[in-house]
DNA sequence: TGTACATCAGTGAACGCGCGTTCACTGATGTAC
DNA sequence: TGTACATCAGTGAACGCGCGTTCACTGATGTAC
């Protein structure tokens, strides 16, 4: 075999198994052997277990935070000076992260359930590196986002953005079987394109939602304001 | 001390450290040494680790549940054969578990911890476990979420679900440090309930949003049916 | 052109560690006769 | 009332196992003189 893929012969294969097992779940031992490399090559290319894992996030992340920008500088440039609305912001995200280049046919799918299981796992880690790393994509999507609602408070849009997260890192990390599910009660196909063409008017219209309401825990009733 | 309270010390710092840091990365000797009891106890009293997480969830989704039928019932009931509507039926989940008798102050955000958990590890038996026990108040809810959105296709309805799962899972997992930051970074202090109360209003918006987008994915632009 | 040395990818075997679980045992309490 | 036995909560120590990591080593390739 040629010169080192080595290399990205252990980046697939961790790729694919972390995002099917989670991180802790998944062993070293499992890497290598999928990967048909010899055990001590990962702390020999990479230094450890968590320095794989950055460097499996960093290389479908830094290709992806590149096309984000791209997506986020047309859009301000077709808006000509006006914030661009919410629902323009919500698609440039995710058409970035459905156009962008696949490894294979099921690279979508493991890109989305390892950017959900980085948020949903706790490794402490993990959150730290992403943070240092892509912290300007990052912050430039909320900039867009408070410009393109600026009727919320920052309480108000601070929780609406959790909200907006959760449901979308809950259903891509588990997006497979959810798809599995679906097809086996309803007899329907479905794309994570699909899914991300119902999530967005979700949070969209979630994002806009009337002022949370006064709600009175004393009584049985509920009462809105 | 008395008769048998090794059985509950156990399930009490089971309980905390499982919340706190999830099931795979607690360890029965971090439960047993926080619960001042021998670490053979929890496989003498409960057989095995995976036991030991069912019984923590079975302590206390078995009153919930039964609080939960009862909301149910007295919704229906105020309702007179007319189906509930959206926000009363969450509104009647959301009460039910906030309204959940406490053994202490941090009593409702491990219980939602430990439901983010549930469904955010993937932890096969524990699913299995939850869906066999309490298939019930689930199937009820979801038939009234099904009454109070007739408007939605079969096919819209469970993704949405699935979008409504997902933010309350995901948030409620990680309620306490989103309240942390936030008291952080704009000085507001915030409760479960007041999260709650900003929850149920997106969710409902979100569930009852237009219909799904035609995206076209060809161009750069975004086009809406 | 030939030799000595350095660099580097990769290897096989072992290391120490923390894990869940098991086992033989103790000592207190209850029960039968 | 006294004795023998059964039951049960709890214990201390060890078991085997899989884990991430380390280490001494090999063999191929590149570089200096």
């Amino acid at each position: 075999m040629a010169q080192s893929d080595t290399v990205d012969r252990i980046l697939d294969a961790a790729e694919e198994l972390f995002a099917e097992r989670g991180f802790s779940e998944t062993s070293l031992r499992m890497i290598t052997s999928k990967a048909k490399v010899n055990l001590a090559a990962v702390n020999y290319h990479f230094g450890s277990k968590n320095a794989l894992i950055h460097a499996v996030f960093a290389r479908f992340l830094t290709p992806f935070s590149a096309t984000l920008e791209t997506a986020f500088d047309e859009l301000e440039e077709r808006c000509e000076g006006k914030p661009p609305t919410l629902n323009q912001t919500l698609w440039a995200l995710t058409e970035s992260a459905v156009r962008m280049p696949q490894r294979n046919e099921k690279g979508i799918s493991i890109f989305m359930r390892l950017l959900g299981l980085a948020y949903t796992q706790s490794q402490g880690h993990l959150r730290k590196f992403l943070e240092e790393e892509y912290s300007e994509p990052f912050g430039r999507f909320m900039r867009l986002l408070k410009d393109a609602t600026p009727e919320l408070s920052s309480v108000d849009r601070y929780w609406r953005i959790q909200f907006m997260l959760g449901a979308t890192a809950f259903t891509m990390s588990s997006s497979d079987a959810l798809i599995d599910i679906l097809e086996n009660k309803l007899g329907v196909e479905t794309t994570v394109q699909e899914i991300a063409s119902r999530l967005v008017p979700f949070l969209a219209a979630g994002m806009k939602a009337p002022d949370k309401m006064l709600v009175s825990l004393s009584g049985s009733g509920v009462s809105v304001a």
